[in-house]
DNA sequence: TGACAATACGCAGATAGCTGCTTATAGTCG
DNA sequence: CGACTATAAGCAGCTATCTGCGTATTGTCA
């Protein structure tokens, strides 16, 4: 899967809206495990054991700096007795990216039922 | 598996002969993971997916007196990117516990031939 | 338009620690 | 000695993150 250069792949897209969403609902940052699971109810994957697929979509985010990231306070997870969480916030740049992604789906979809008119 | 009281259970004696191996080769104190792997190397028991049986053991342990755990710092943890280790040592009491579930075991293995001839 | 190359996807599993449930076993009491 | 019961063992799975590997898909270039 090629990627058209600065454009987001669906999964991203997922992720994208899945970080938005939570933010909206009052979750100022997610970590992977919460996004991972909010993915799988909105479009019913089995990402269950495919974790690693979505960390590395993470990481890209994170790279194309449509995300930033930042580990709880360890001691937290401690005292929680769990593994320490990265939490992921979607950045300004994110979310133009989410707009474009969408836009371009637009487009991407009427080009498509034009495509016999369009030379 | 009721326990007679104050005794250790054979898993536990294993857990004991581990940590007092690994301190012995320079590994002041042991991950129950680990510990875990020594023991699987030892005994070649299949505790690959029967780890609970192993953190139960340990914490029945500490809560005995026989191990005392510690948290790593989990900033290192982090930079290494893994999840936080808990550390064990053997107590004295554990050394002393160890020796005399050694001494039980061969008292008992006398006792078994014997048996018919002990009233 | 069709072949190629880049890369995302999904599977599998590692790293660490932990809990719940069922079954087997061993100690104790009648 | 045999029944009862406490509990360890094993299985399964959760929490959370991450890497390696083979396959599938997609954009681009000839």
């Amino acid at each position: 899967m090629r990627r058209k250069k600065g454009a987001l792949i669906p999964l991203e897209v997922s992720v994208l809206e899945a970080a938005l969403g939570l933010r909206a609902s009052g979750t100022e940052a997610a970590h992977g495990f919460l996004i991972a699971k909010v993915i799988q109810d909105l479009t019913g994957a089995r990402l269950l054991t495919a974790h690693g697929t979505l960390y590395r979509a993470l990481h890209r985010l994170e790279q194309a700096g449509f995300l930033e990231s930042f580990w709880e306070d360890p001691r937290l997870a401690l005292e929680q007795g769990r593994p320490t969480r990265r939490f992921y916030r979607v950045t300004a740049a994110g979310e133009q990216a989410l707009a474009q992604a969408r836009a371009d789906e637009k487009a991407g979809l009427s080009s498509l039922t034009s495509r016999r008119a369009t030379p």
